[in-house]
RNA sequence: GCGCCCGUAGCUCAGCUGGAUAGAGCACCCGCCUUCUAAGCGGGUGGUCGCAGGUUCGAAUCCUGCCGGGCGCGCCA
């Protein structure tokens, strides 16, 4: 129970008074009632518009309605003033004791001040990363990787059950290519001279030793041997190694998923044929001609026709196609019965794809929303493109593998909490420079480093102490200042903050407040500089001190929960 | 041509799903270092929230149409 959701609580059961009296009628919906930290501190503690926004159903004018909520409201122990402001805003003020309080809390949940049960147990399951297991990771994927992961942390907090999946394209034509690739290193393993790579296959050299591998185990015999003879058994190794690949790359950035599942299982298990066998009953999938692609008809163009899926029922712009003239699936066909899959162990999906993958968007959702009648909430949440800077300057670095740069690279060379929390410093839909050398540099416009170091001039206020021989005791009263306060009330803010970002699923909200909590944190160990009375450390006043301390410890342990669900280190000390 | 995303201070971006006088950092100007880390802090200058309509008590936020930028648009993945 956060404070803002308990003076929620406080405001229905007003209401619920109201409408015993025939104040109010009953049945109205509450549902746009806010109750939140009026933007200008001088107004109170607690604002909500519930007269206002009831006020028209009600037949009512919103002053008089507030008028009679405020005086049940004003009547609340820790409120010590109830004011109507404006068109019919409520405003609280609350009793100091409310925020030493909060305080309190702060310190006796420690890890778990911010969780919350509102998600109910709800199973979520979230996919993200899927990138082909053709190579190495790259800029490209990591910035859906760090997004869904911390994604997936946030929904766990606000109590939902979630599931981290990675969806294995594995049976493709690209793992074919990938198979050939394999091959010739295969041959180079064993001494041949193979030139360069023709065009066509991958290049890079991460596929050396999956050829020596395979060397190793089957000798010379599929050198000269038909594809159909090795393309089966080397595929399956050269998959299994680039994702052992790609877990290693994950790992770097302290993700693990907790499903990975294959393509090419869902296709043996007879899943796709299945969903269009269900499909087809229900009318939703059809035999017609494939229409051409919007836009610029290409000469080659010739109509075919092919089983296609009614997504224009669901706000597409053309039916697609589920299977190829082969007979053999297109990627969406089984897609949409992997997404019928996961919806069997879920109440809610969510996808985090790249921005490059927006226009099948509508696709999937329409599958899914025929597939499961609806029921199943289901997001994609895209992803906008990094552009890779140093010193403002276009950065390209080719180091491992063929021409890009590989996630792995970027981790070695600011660290995975630099790439994680920057990933995390822009809403997630729009465009984001990453600057190789702005996200390491110690300053002000860092925010990385700015909230690592109001952490770790947290951790030395209580190395000092320690050094001082001064035991951290729990100061006994409270006193806090009307400064003190204020922080006290942006640390009440964080359940709140959680919950609304998980509710709008935008991990980036909580490095915003974290930027906000270190800049305060900042401002007032620096009012120490002005005035020496102000200095959190006052080894003549040891009540104080404490005092002074038990704040620190409760914003130090904010901040250390806001860079866990970012999945970023506290660091006790700069460096 | 169509779809999706974006357009907020000179620059980079927030803006809590419709609330009160639109915020922060950088840059620029003025202050603060015998210190618990100045790797920092305080103050000031700076806005037609792309444009035009609409919805209502109330719009940066929702709707429509333009303008500008990005991404995408075959049986690919």
């Amino acid at each position: 129970m956060t404070l803002f959701s308990r003076f929620s609580d406080h405001i229905n059961a007003a209401l619920d008074a109201l409408v015993a009296q025939g104040a109010l009628p009953a049945g109205l919906d509450r549902g746009a009632i806010s109750v939140e930290p009026p933007r200008d501190p001088s107004h109170g503690d607690v604002a909500t518009n519930a007269a206002m926004v009831l006020a028209k159903p009600a037949g009512t004018n919103p002053r008089a309605l507030a008028e009679q909520l405020v005086q049940q409201l004003g009547a609340l122990d820790e409120v010590v003033e109830a004011s109507v402001a404006g068109p019919g805003f409520i405003n609280l003020r609350l009793a100091d004791e409310s925020w030493r309080a909060e305080l309190a809390l702060v310190h006796a949940q420690r890890e778990d001040y911010g969780r919350s049960a509102v998600g109910a147990g709800r199973r979520v399951n979230v996919e993200y990363v899927s990138a082909n297991p053709t190579g190495p990771m790259h800029v490209g994927h990591c910035r859906g990787a760090v997004v869904g992961d911390a994604l997936a942390a946030l929904l766990e907090y606000v109590g939902h059950r979630v599931t981290r999946e990675y969806y294995v394209n594995d049976a493709g034509a690209q793992v074919d290519v990938l198979a050939r690739s394999a091959h010739l290193r295969y041959r180079e393993a064993l001494g041949e001279a193979i030139g360069a790579i023709p065009e066509g296959l991958y290049p890079g050299d991460y596929l050396k030793p999956v050829g020596e591998s395979l060397a190793a185990e089957y000798g010379d015999r599929f050198v000269t041997a038909p594809e159909s003879e090795w393309l089966v058994p080397f595929r399956k190794v050269a998959v299994a190694a680039m994702m052992d690949m790609i877990r290693a790359d994950l790992a770097k950035l302290g993700i693990h998923h907790d499903l990975f599942a294959s393509e090419a299982e869902l296709q043996a298990a007879g899943k796709p044929a299945a969903a269009e066998a269900w499909l087809r009953e229900h009318d939703l999938v059809y035999d017609g001609l494939l229409e051409a692609p919007k836009g610029e008809t290409p000469d080659d163009w010739e109509a075919v026709e092919l089983p296609l899926f009614r997504s224009t029922r669901f706000g597409d712009d053309q039916d697609r196609p589920i299977r190829k003239s082969d007979g053999s699936w297109t990627y969406f066909g089984a897609d949409l019965a992997y997404h019928y899959q996961k919806a069997q162990n879920a109440d809610e999906l969510i996808d985090i794809w790249g921005a490059d993958h927006a226009g099948t968007v509508k696709r999937i959702k329409a599958a899914v929303a025929a597939l499961t009648g609806g029921k199943t909430r289901f997001d994609v949440k895209l992803v906008q493109m990094v552009r890779l800077l140093k010193n403002g300057e276009p950065f390209k670095m080719s180091k491992r593998a063929g021409n890009f740069v590989t996630l792995a690279d970027i981790v070695d060379e600011v660290g995975k909490d630099a790439v994680r929390f920057t990933m995390l410093t822009r809403k997630a839909d729009a465009q984001m420079d990453f600057d190789f050398a702005k996200v390491v540099e110690a300053s002000r416009d860092n925010p990385v480093f700015y909230v690592q170091y109001a952490h770790a001039r947290i951790a030395s206020l209580k190395r000092k102490l320690a050094e001082a021989g001064i035991a951290p005791a729990a100061p006994n009263p409270v006193r806090l200042d009307d400064h003190e306060l204020g922080l006290v009330k942006l640390l009440a803010q964080f359940p709140r903050i959680v919950e609304s970002a998980a509710a709008a699923r935008e991990p980036h909200r909580i490095a915003f407040y974290l930027g906000e909590v270190a800049a305060a944190f900042h401002a007032w160990w620096n009012m120490g500089n002005d005035r020496p009375e102000a200095r959190i450390i006052l080894t003549q006043d040891a009540e104080l001190t404490a005092t002074r301390l038990y704040l620190a410890d409760g914003i130090g342990q904010v901040i250390r929960n806001g860079l866990h669900l970012m999945g970023v280190e506290a660091l006790e000390e700069m460096l």
